[in-house]
DNA sequence: ACGAAATGTAACAAAAGTGTAACATTGAAA
DNA sequence: TTTCAATGTTACACTTTTGTTACATTTCGT
């Protein structure tokens, strides 16, 4: 029942750092330097997650993680990207390319392990595609498409996130520093009135009808997805 | 309730630095200028977070690292560490002893207090989710929401943590001074009746039927959740 | 019953929180 | 390159909440 981790990494400093890690957290772990020895192990390995690191000698990051979301027997098994600092924009590719969570280098072993085990229990109770749905909202996490009395919303990637969020607890009320931590991650600098414009287009994009009005705003503590009673 | 910093560093300026920030950003502010004061000092401060430069004049910061992570009173207590700019391998030694994060010098202190609150969110995630219920009142930590004889009773911020507070101990009479301490925080400067129109606003909102008149005066005293007699 | 202290009540102004639109920036696509 | 979409920030309007004050009412000891 152990998980069993696999990490593409060419640094030797970090690989032991990482192994050293993950084993001393409970779980196994394996690894390559190298995205073609990771493309050729990863078949037989079938892990439970993969640490992807995105600037690997031969070939890039993307090029893996296209590799195993096209590929039937692992397209379901969580990525965690590895990313130089600063390398921003290196997010945003990632999340599209499918990849689950990053965390951006040098990283605590603290804060790796604990999105490990969040990724981990997130896809143990997640069967592979799951429709999110809330009153007359549906969310698909597999196309990433979500439908609003029926017809499809059209949400910019934050605002898919933080609706994702929100409807992983229906009613459960977030404060705008949960939100960040949950969808910016944490470290970032962003104000929290940028979570109110978001959520401003959020509600814009829900608002078919009547029934899609489903954010609820408690004043001075946050938002949730709920009837606005 | 507010969190203690606990600084390890020797340069004078730094920790007037330091101290001038974390002050102002509401925490208390504790300090050793080497490495075998702290050890010594830390036992009895029992700080909820370490501010630990890697380089001190006596021991080198893994020494404290290790020490504090070996200590079963104090193993828990996150640590940042501080180290010179572009030594990189300072970083993976200090993680490998259990530090959770870092910051180079020299930093921003907008940034040393962010790191800071992001560790102290994280070491102190109490989002344990429960329904306090007393009588004819249900108070739903999750979603906010508060019900009275089957109603959802309308409350504004203040009035909700009120009743949030008072329902924890049922029964248990609080002075205003305490009703102040635990809803407004410390520090703060509030006229007493300021609570008695708070406790009239709870009431009106929670008054139903006569069922939900719960909560009682307690001449010369406070006020307590309890059946009015 | 009387007076003093404590509490209840209502009204008001100030402060805080939020919604909204407009703007600057950035990166990606054409 | 230009163009566009996504994002984050700021400014302003608007609403709710909050603390204070003044006055009414109650409680309690004498």
């Amino acid at each position: 029942m152990t998980a069993k981790i696999f990490s593409v990494e060419d640094e030797e400093a970090l690989v032991s750092l990482l192994e050293y890690n993950i084993k001393a957290s409970g779980f196994k772990f394996e690894h390559s330097t190298n995205g073609y020895d990771a493309m050729m192990k990863l078949q037989k390995s079938n892990p439970d997650l993969i640490l992807l690191d995105w600037m690997l000698p031969d070939i890039a990051g993307t090029e893996v993680c296209k590799f195993v979301r096209n590929n039937k027997d692992l397209k379901n098994i969580p990525i965690i990207m590895l990313t130089a600092k600063g390398e921003e924009q290196d997010l945003l590719s990632g999340f599209e390319m499918g990849c689950d969570d990053y965390i951006t280098k040098p990283f605590s072993p603290a804060e790796l392990i604990a999105r490990i085990k969040a990724l981990l229990r997130r896809s143990s109770d997640d069967s592979k595609e799951m429709i999110l749905s809330y009153g007359n909202i549906k969310l698909d996490t597999d196309s990433h498409r979500v439908y609003c009395c029926d017809e499809e919303a059209k949400l910019g990637p934050r605002e898919y996130r933080i609706l994702e969020f929100l409807m992983k607890n229906p009613g459960r009320v977030y404060s705008r520093q949960q939100i960040l931590d949950n969808v910016w991650g944490t470290n970032v600098y962003v104000t929290d009135r940028t979570i109110d414009v978001h959520i401003r287009r959020l509600r814009k994009a829900l608002s078919n009808t009547e029934e899609c009005k489903v954010i609820r705003t408690i004043r001075s503590s946050g938002y949730s997805l709920d009837t606005n009673s």
